[in-house]
DNA sequence: TAAAATATGCTAAAATATGATTGATTACTC
DNA sequence: GAGTAATCAATCATATTTTAGCATATTTTA
């Protein structure tokens, strides 16, 4: 008979994943520890987890996304992973309570819909299905989806079904990754029909915020966008040239480097 | 005789599931010596309750409402499983090869989603992120997601932006699951801002096909959606009673049993 | 009031959850 | 790349829980 009231089962693996959510990996010693059962019975437990979210590894078990196959916007993920993770931290920083946000499409507003805070209650629009399934059960947040032809590689939507929809709306700050960005050339795109998409995004924000690793900038695609000056901040990680630092700060643009 | 009163099965039940809010977890053997009843009994209720908030685990019940770890929709995949699965089966089998097709929510098109041939070039249309989870790493389907304002409960996008996206597209064949289906009162849903999103997509299709489970027919619910004359085609199991099987036959609408 | 349905308790066999042991596998270190 | 430590899968043992069938009591229905 328990004198201690132990979690059943489920409840376990429900901590268990709720874990390795958030540790972004677990070790099979520690939880053992934490639950005060025998790394036997964990086994056991990341065994019927694997597939749910989890991946089973030596040792432990890691937090995967439990999308679909790989396309290529969830390969992309690990690049960069970590200064990702501090622009996301930065830019959810700037979101308030009550505020109407747009999250479009790329790693790295992925990352900021991970780390906005739970308690927020938050209008967001978003054309990114890997964003929408990030939300899809935060009870605080309304979710608007920006509908459109689905490109398959990142996981978004675009066409003119996405911009009549994202025409009807109006965002306090909008969050955009981009994919090359040079202070001449502007921010570019590889790839066409999405420019008339990111444009009409662009148009409705009241504060535009351009999220992107060190290693877009200097860079020209093929396809223009728009103007830097576009944007009124932009954040990036500390691996960025100070001399591209300074001529974006010139152009009065603020420049957050995290 | 009961000397000592007795709360009545469905008090205690309802005192189980306030317990169970409170506590997060209960047991089996704890709830029997609350109550002062056998463990077999709390068996049963548990058994009653699970799915009400809820979940029967080994050794008692844990509380997951709250947590909304899965939307209703997903809870209810397995109800009707079996049947479901037939006529999603036979929805896909009307499917043809380059056809432009609508799936609207529900768990029945999202099981006809899944049993899509996947050699199949097809257009895909939907409301349902379900589906479009489903079908994201499809190759031979174009899809085209019906954005909108986000419900959690049904995994769905309704409202005035997805009515818009909707109408600007056609479909060959139009597939939806109805709540509630009745000869005189025609389809009805518990929903309101559903079904202006609901009457949109029946106006797209060149046939309509709605997919529903027995269980569904003979009943009525709040709002009026369309007359039942909408349909084309019906698909349903074989326990649909042969009484109204005759009846939606008279009206002139190919009714399949599979 | 009698019959039917429902609720409850009991018991024994079956199923489940867990912990311990052991030889095999994997990862790490020098 | 050989040696070592950690981790694993498989198996068994044990305790708890569940299921299923049946008996009894209570309530509802005809």
């Amino acid at each position: 008979m328990n004198i201690i009231e132990q979690p059943l089962k489920i409840e376990r693996q429900a901590q268990i994943r709720r874990l390795a959510k958030e540790k972004r990996q677990v070790t099979v010693t520690e939880l053992s520890s934490v639950f005060g059962v025998s790394e036997a019975t964990i086994r056991r437990d990341l065994e019927e987890l694997d597939g749910q979210g989890l991946q089973r590894t030596h040792g432990g078990a890691v937090w995967v996304e439990q999308a679909m196959k790989e396309p290529p916007i969830m390969q992309r993920m690990p690049e960069q992973a970590e200064n990702k993770h501090r622009i996301g931290r930065a830019a959810a920083g700037l979101v308030k309570d009550g505020q109407t946000i747009f999250l479009g499409s790329g790693t790295t507003p992925l990352e900021i819909a991970r780390q906005l805070p739970k308690s927020l209650h938050l209008t967001i629009i978003s054309n990114s299905l890997a964003v929408v399934n990030e939300l899809a059960d935060s009870p605080n947040v309304e979710l608007v989806v920006v509908g459109g032809l689905f490109r398959h590689s990142e996981l978004s939507m675009i066409g003119h079904p996405a911009e009549m929809v994202v025409r009807e709306f109006r965002a306090d700050k909008v969050f955009l990754g981009m994919r090359a960005i040079d202070i001449r050339q502007g921010f570019t795109n590889d790839y066409m029909p999405e420019i008339l998409t990111d444009r009409a995004i662009l148009a409705i924000g009241s504060e535009v915020i351009v999220v992107s690793d060190h290693t877009k900038f200097g860079r020209v695609s093929s396809v223009f966008v728009s103007p830097v000056t576009a944007a009124h901040i932009i954040i990036t990680d500390s691996d960025i040239s100070s001399e591209i630092a300074g001529e974006i700060r010139e152009l009065g643009i603020r420049l957050m480097i995290v």
